[in-house]
DNA sequence: GGTAAGATCAGC
DNA sequence: CTGATCTTACCT
């Protein structure tokens, strides 16, 4: 089982799913665009930023499980996010999906997000992703290395990974744990979070 | 029991 | 820049 290829720190696992297949439901897609997440502090990757920050809670349980399980939460209470789970079990981190570029199912991600939706947008951006691949909160928790599971990841790809600040987070915003492939048109443009402190800036 | 903020997105 | 919309965490 090469979920083993993900009990890594989230950084490198982050740069092993740059260029990645994800399959299911229709869809099949290279990951272009990924974030790294840590944990509580007192683990080996503390990050403020992270929804591990606090410890296990409802619904972040899954991030402190084994690696190669998919960790779904709601965004803003409209949007879903999905992250693929590294480390090991018991230890939490994870890597949130940013963007994909569609290889074949275009027809279907169009339908799901909208004739309107220009191609390079269809699986740009962590909840239009999710709605492109019809990743839906009951898909929380399971195994992306099962061929039994609706959403499959295949590692192996491209590892010309570009590194920089994250997007989106208040807390350790300067981090450089963002990662995408130089080039491709579905990576998401970067802006900083309105809420995070100026540059440089302790928080 | 109340409230504010959040790993977002689309439309002004 | 703002509204949508809801769950969680933290406060009193």
């Amino acid at each position: 089982m090469s979920a083993r290829r993900l009990s890594v720190d989230p950084l490198s696992a982050a740069g092993r799913l740059l260029g990645a297949t994800l399959v299911g439901r229709g869809v099949s897609v290279m990951i272009v665009e990924v974030e790294a997440y840590g944990g509580p502090e007192g683990q080996p990757w503390p990050d403020a930023a992270a929804h591990s920050y606090r410890g296990v809670g409802g619904r972040n349980a899954v991030m402190f499980g084994p690696p190669g399980r998919l960790y779904t939460y709601r965004s803003h209470g409209i949007h879903v996010c999905a992250n693929v789970v590294c480390a090991t079990d018991g230890v939490a981190g994870a890597v949130l999906l940013r963007a994909v570029a569609i290889e074949s199912g275009a027809d279907v991600a169009q339908a799901r997000r909208g004739e309107s939706v220009r191609p390079a947008a269809l699986g740009r951006g962590p909840g239009n992703l999710c709605s492109a691949l019809g990743i839906t909160m009951e898909d929380n928790g399971i195994d992306l290395f099962d061929g039994q599971s609706p959403i499959q990841v295949t590692l192996g790809g491209k590892r010309d990974g570009v590194a920089g600040p994250r997007v989106g987070v208040s807390k350790a915003a300067d981090r450089p744990w963002r990662m995408w492939l130089a080039g491709r048109p579905e990576v998401s443009l970067y802006r900083r979070s309105p809420r995070a402190p100026a540059p440089g800036e302790s928080d």
